[in-house]
DNA sequence: ATAAAATACTATGACAGACAAAGTAATTAT
DNA sequence: ATAATTACTTTGTCTGTCATAGTATTTTAT
């Protein structure tokens, strides 16, 4: 892996790690964005275009809404918080995603030894 | 998750799958796909046709090569075997998987405790 | 013996999430 | 004053998976 994770395996993720980071507090679209660049060291570079996509996504499944911030002093913010649909979502994603290590694991691993 | 994983979640984990199988010994198409389905109880319910363009792809990448089995006795079989090439690249896949699994926690569990 | 089911391979078109590339506009740093 | 960063948005492309369908042989059930 060199510098860079494959599309392909963060694939069906990005709807996930949203909800994640709304879980603790609103965020608007950039700072989700910059959040994910630094506590990834920038190795899962996510590219913004695609997060617009999940914002989308996430907002017509009920799953966050959106908010624009106080546009008096500074640039506008569209901020985003999420549902209680949300939130159930999010730990349904969460099971998910282990149920399918534990699957891939075990297809994936056993073959090493 | 009910009885179904997520194409999405499985995306891009296809050809490494296959090449742990041929890691092993040379397989038939149907067998692969028969063999995955029984070691993971039927919950990984990848379909056929999504195998076929792995092999495709597997093949025109030289990490397997085709060749038909000895068909006077039954059916047609055509059978797979993992090249050099195709080593190589299963190692590097299970290092990806290994790496992005470690990113994707870091994102994707910080937020529950 | 016949029908049904399973085995085995192949092809085509659609879908959806991620990306590339580009653009607009305000703010901050040099 | 200029460049860089912040911040949001749009359009079109790519690709792995799926839905659906088809052909042909072999095995199992009736």
């Amino acid at each position: 892996m060199e510098g860079r994770i494959s599309a392909d395996l963060l694939r069906g993720h990005t709807d996930t790690i949203v909800l994640g980071i709304l879980m603790k507090n609103d965020a608007y679209g950039y700072q989700i964005y910059k959040s994910i660049m630094d506590r990834t060291d920038g190795l899962y570079q996510l590219k913004e275009a695609t997060l617009y996509s999940s914002y989308k996504r996430l907002e017509k499944e009920a799953c966050i809404v959106a908010y624009w911030g106080d546009e008096s002093q500074g640039g506008r913010r569209k901020y985003y918080r999420i549902t209680d649909k949300g939130r159930i979502q999010y730990k349904q994603n969460i099971a998910d995603w282990e149920f399918t290590q534990r699957i891939l694991n075990r297809l994936l691993k056993e073959e090493i030894d």
